[in-house]
DNA sequence: ACAATCGCCTGAGAGC
DNA sequence: TGCTCTCAGGCGATTG
């Protein structure tokens, strides 16, 4: 599912493509995506330039020169295909430049789009309170000791509210805790100051990884019907119950649920 | 302020 | 093989 790098890479593969370049056509292909597309979005986009690009947390940023925003979120399912060969009954959005066409494919509709001024971006509902970027310079141990003081959920739990840090999901945090060798249901005010100092750079390196990864991918994407979204990454815990733990100490990854979904973990490792 | 639960969706995979 | 069941999960809304 696209989580931060995902998006990440998306929003650069659309960059390539879309930067600076008129849109001479849009439509809404299918308007039940899981909220309604705001009113609008055809004609602002039709014969609009994009920009630039960008992202906030696991949204999609395109700005055009009409002072608005177009602000995508992949949800579970989403990418963007680029030069569909062929219609898919989950395209949703499609776009298109002189040279390429560009579709919202996103089959269980988890996903959402909304128009916002570009200058009052910051104050858009999602955007209001979201925490610092965990690839910017505000996500410090500094910040994180703050935000987590006195909360007694589980770490795990707190690192997925975006108001604390913003773009962390299920997959990333699981890494991320492994990385840093946090036991995921510790309570967030518990884990000590050194701790956190293991994990600010462990969630930046994840990430990074990543997004280094699905770059390389990225080439690929270059050529007719590519999609962007989806990586193939190799995962020190996730999806790994029952495995041996890589860091070859003897341990095997569990899983257990926690607010409703999975965590995986090392229970040798992660204290 | 914080915590817990629910609803939204469909495709993949497991089990029979 | 084909059916049924379970699971995946971000986010907003709602309730406690």
């Amino acid at each position: 599912m696209p989580e931060l790098p995902e998006v990440e890479t998306t929003v650069r593969g659309l960059a390539r493509f879309l930067e600076g370049k008129r849109l001479v056509r849009a439509r809404v292909n299918r308007p039940d995506m899981r909220r309604p597309f705001p009113p609008g979005l055809v004609q602002m986009l039709t014969g609009a330039r994009v920009t630039g690009l960008g992202r906030r947390a696991k949204f999609g940023l395109i700005h055009t020169d009409r002072g608005q925003t177009l602000v995508f979120h992949l949800g579970m399912s989403g990418r963007w295909r680029i030069d569909p060969a062929t219609d898919d009954r989950h395209d949703h959005l499609v776009i298109e430049t002189e040279e390429h066409r560009f579709a919202l494919c996103d089959p269980r509709r988890f996903g959402w789009v909304d128009l916002v001024p570009t200058e009052s971006l910051d104050a858009w509902p999602s955007f209001a309170g979201m925490g610092p970027e965990p690839l910017g310079d505000d996500l410090t141990v500094a910040h994180l000791h703050t935000a987590l003081k006195g909360r007694k959920q589980a770490i795990k739990l707190l690192l997925l509210d975006q108001r604390i840090v913003a773009g962390l999901g299920n997959i990333y945090v699981c890494e991320a805790l492994f990385r840093a060798r946090i036991d995921p249901r510790k309570a967030g005010g518990s884990v000590s100051r050194a701790a956190l100092a293991r994990l600010v750079p462990a969630i930046r390196e994840v990430l990074e990884q990543s997004i280094a990864d699905g770059g390389s991918t990225l080439r690929d994407y270059a050529r007719p019907d590519g999609e962007l979204g989806y990586f193939a990454t190799r995962f020190d815990v996730y999806g790994r119950e029952g495995e041996p733990c890589r860091r070859d100490d003897g341990g095997t990854i569990r899983r257990v649920a926690q607010g409703g979904r999975s965590t995986w973990f090392c229970p040798r490792c992660q204290r």
